[in-house]
DNA sequence: CCTTCTTTCGAAAATGTTTATCTAATTTTC
DNA sequence: GAAAATTAGATAAACATTTTCGAAAGAAGG
């Protein structure tokens, strides 16, 4: 079955091609009655359009990316879901690119996305990204992005985010209404935005109960779960005793309980723990874990709702403002005293 | 900035438009030194070619598409992954989507990719679909299609699979050894690939340790959590006790461990619990979960790289046979006796 | 019956590349 | 030194659409 084209089909009802054309695209300019042969033959021989001739003329592509991170927990995996539900349903397709954390990765994959591949780009930035320069230019060469979770404030543009700083209030004023005392924060980054905020929430939790704030509770964790394991241990082993441990991303309260099982630290007896999660398997972890689950769904498709109003009307600006969407705390028995 | 095309380039540099395609391509037909001068200009101008212009003269979209069932779990994340990492090194983009165990959606994703937005395709097929006629006609239209995990033997072409009859029959061997006379089987689909296998998997083990196979050990699940909780709450609560349970994929072990919690039924003590999964938090659940771990990131990648040596060289025909990677099982609490 | 308008369609340009074919100049060969 | 071959670059066609412009024919209006 070789490829038919609107040239075949032309030929086929002794028509031109731009009458084909236009029929199909159900233009006034043609008569009712060849408008319906041409689509009937259209469909009979199974034509489709397509994309790529059809972006020379229009210069749309109808196509955006996805730029993460990581693709290693279930946060990302539920942005993915929500954006390609959006994408499917206003007939976009979604590319996927990660970034594994790599500034370089990132820069080149911006830069490679910047030739009408894609009519726009929803991203969290990378962990190591501490210059903006490649997405002021994207954005420079009218090439919208819109961030999600790890936003770049810099950039003008609309970002949708969670509730980081109340979130993190809410969790540590939780862990403190438990009994705990000498809170550990597991951080993830002091530039990225989520890490900062977080951060904030966590002091501003401890300020309301007159809890003093100490530069060794703030563990700041990398991208390496070896030696994060390391930094886990050597603080829950120091002489005051953590009580409760703040994971600012799920992966450090895994490694946490790592080191809970190995040095026998018990949880939530002698240690209670919550993080930023969206783990789903969270209500079966022992002891099961308490979370502050991200509207993970929500950001990824409200992200791409937004890219795509922008894109389908230009005169809807991506105004430079936060989109919240609330988490919700999950308190599970990590981070709660043992009823029994 | 206005977009930098190849005649702006041309025109700035006072030669023709070819000359230009032609010095950026390295071609021997333009001499060292306009080569370098223009290569320069490029740079310096910041020119990306046009992927769709480019996709007009070389047929060429350099990108696949990338449709799974579902994303709710590290399967397709990790499927994801490697999918991802091997099109990133191969310069060739991905397209994901998403036919949420949908024959329509499936059917109606399957022929909008038949009008050279992609190369080809990587896929799994959907819980639902039992007519191939849409996948005949993909491959009839010269859109190569190569399957990972839930393949379709109907279609002549490569597939990437794991050793499911094989991985199946050690689990279950597993679990017989570890004391279980009375095994169910919960099953995802008696007509998907990796669904007939595994369980043949599973009755071969029974056959050799002279269990006989009981028709009602073989629980249908379904894909809804609330009927597959009942009905495993109803095997359960046979006076015929079953001591095993071997799930086919993950999400039943999980609701096992949900009914097993409502019935307090211990495991591993009363039932044994065995699965195939790529849960990352296997090893945290309570108790932790015997899994089958399938190398779905090198599924994933296995899947792209046949794909695109395929494409890059015709030659390399997509012959029809079965690419096996095997899984490994990893024995833990769920399915072993106690220690203590 | 002539002009004007409307309806319906076709011709052709345009989109940004790549490439086959040409041309002119230079170099080689005998 | 003329014919042949090579080199370096230009011209133009092609890819599959969309869209602008124009043309022909019929309808309407006077």
């Amino acid at each position: 079955m070789s490829k038919v084209d609107l040239k075949m089909l032309a030929t086929q009802l002794n028509v031109s091609v731009s009458t084909v054309s236009k029929a199909l695209r159900d233009s006034h300019e043609i008569g009712i009655a060849t408008k319906q042969r041409i689509l009937e033959k259209a469909k009979e021989l199974g034509y489709r359009p397509n994309p790529y001739a059809s972006y020379m003329r229009q210069q749309k592509s109808k196509t955006i990316a996805l730029i993460i991170p990581e693709l290693n927990n279930s946060f990302f995996l539920q942005v993915i879901n929500g954006a390609e539900s959006i994408a499917g349903e206003k007939d976009y397709h979604l590319l996927i690119y990660i970034s594994h954390e790599d500034y370089e990765k990132e820069k080149s994959m911006i830069k490679h996305l910047q030739n009408g591949r894609v009519d726009g780009i929803l991203m969290a930035v990378s962990l190591t990204t501490k210059d903006y320069a490649h997405l002021e230019e994207c954005i420079a060469n009218e090439l919208p992005i819109v961030f999600f979770d790890r936003v770049c404030h810099e950039i003008e543009t609309t970002k949708i985010v969670t509730d980081d700083f109340a979130s993190a209030f809410t969790a540590t004023e939780h862990l403190i209404k438990n009994g705990c005392r000498n809170i550990g924060y597991l951080s993830i980054s002091d530039h990225l935005s989520i890490g900062i905020k977080r951060l904030n929430g966590y002091k501003e939790a401890l300020n309301k109960y007159d809890i003093e704030f100490k530069e060794e509770n703030l563990v700041k964790c990398i991208n390496d779960e070896k030696e994060n394991y390391q930094l886990i241990k050597a603080t829950l082993t120091r002489p005051d005793k953590i009580d409760g441990i703040f994971a600012s991303v799920e992966r450090f309260a895994l490694s946490t309980y790592n080191v809970c099982k190995d040095l026998k630290i018990s949880i939530p007896d002698n240690l209670k723990v919550i993080c930023f999660s969206n783990l789903y398997t969270a209500d079966f972890l022992h002891p099961t874990l308490s979370t502050i689950n991200q509207p993970a769904f929500e950001m990824g498709a409200t992200a791409a709702e937004t890219l795509l109003r922008h894109l389908e009307k230009k005169k809807i600006e991506l105004v430079n403002e936060n989109i919240v969407i609330k988490s919700t705390l999950m308190a599970r028995e990590s981070s709660t005293q043992k009823v029994n």
